[in-house]
DNA sequence: TGTACATCAGTGAACGCGCGTTCACTGATGTAC
DNA sequence: TGTACATCAGTGAACGCGCGTTCACTGATGTAC
């Protein structure tokens, strides 16, 4: 039964990147290694050939999740032109697919208050993308002076990370919306080009 | 072993405020029922004489902890003058003493991404406790148009809640303050400056 | 180069443990007369 | 009013279940000669 190296670095990744999913749908508590395994096609039994506890696994799997969201925001904003690169940025954060797909989306959002329970490596590992994630938004800020920018990166990122909580939490479906319009056309500035989708 | 109904009241109370705490503090999900009574000075086994399941629980105890949080913003605000109310409320919120302190702050911020897990009539009273934080935000908001302070409201509460989850998961303690110490200046700066198109 | 053996990825059963929930029991409280 | 009985808050043990973790086993892969 013994597999490959190649085929083992790749059961391995799966394994990561469907513990990111499922701890983002389902929550890190909320989420057990059979489950985790089983959605990868395997039985729980090898999950210790690959990682030493589940601590481990919610480490990679934190930083797997916000890497891919990093680098989603970054492709969209590569897709536009110069000026308008911020505003794809925010909008595809507070847009509606976003809200509805937390397997998919910001590990900060879907799983903040479980992270900010983890050990100290996994928090240092979150601020490492975190801080990646306000260096994406300053970068296509046109502000002049740098502290002032990444003063307003910090903040952009605060409103939209507690806006994409709000959305999903409440109810009604016509607040939730203007919560995520509201916090948008807000980080955008309503100085540049109101109305978008 | 029957108790009077005053003591049974009281004693419902108790648990629910326990949980509240609890949950915030370890999670929904990492907090047993066996923990909740046993920090409420009870056994386990008489859970059932008061709730009907954890869920319910769970739905009380967040609104509970949300209607504490909203009675410490008012009277906070109630001990200050008139234009200085909101500041008070905003420099409460984004504290290090809020930060610091989970078990008796914001349940949003500490169980967001497991509130908005939960079923839909906790979320619906979740919900309400949201529009009276943010009716307290708008009430000592002195710009004149009712839509633009409640859209303003909702961008406050969103950048509120955002800032104190980032200011928890950072291991960097200067970043997690400055996070804190722009999101309250971004917050009162934008509400005393208006513009808008 | 081919062969013999060590390695180890994955399986499936099992471990102790804590979970939410149930239940028989207790004895003080509440109630009916 | 006092007395007899029903109610039920709280206890402590038990339920089945799923958790994270361990382990003997398998057989294909990797390696040494």
């Amino acid at each position: 039964m013994r597999k490959s190296k190649q085929e083992t670095a790749h059961t391995r990744r799966r394994i990561v990147e469907t513990a990111a999913a499922e701890f983002r749908r389902n929550g890190i508590a909320g989420t057990g290694l059979a489950d985790v395994m089983s959605a990868a096609g395997l039985t729980h039994g090898g999950f210790y050939r690959h990682f030493a506890s589940k601590e481990q696994l919610v480490a990679e799997a934190c930083t797997a999740a916000l890497d891919s969201t990093i680098d989603g925001l970054e492709n969209a904003a590569l897709g536009a032109p110069q000026g308008q690169r911020l505003r794809k940025i925010v909008s595809q954060y507070l847009s509606t697919a976003h809200r509805d797909e937390p397997g998919e989306g910001c590990a900060v959002a879907a799983l903040g208050g479980e992270i900010a329970r983890t050990d100290e490596r996994t928090r240092a590992a979150v601020t490492d993308r975190l801080l990646k994630l306000i260096d994406l938004l300053q970068r296509d800020d046109d502000s002049p002076p740098a502290a002032e920018s990444k003063r307003r990166a910090l903040v952009a990122a605060s409103t939209m990370v507690g806006a994409l909580i709000l959305s999903r939490i409440v109810t009604d479906r016509a607040l939730s919306e203007s919560i995520l319009r509201h916090a948008k056309e807000h980080v955008l500035g309503s100085s540049t080009t109101p109305r978008e989708s």
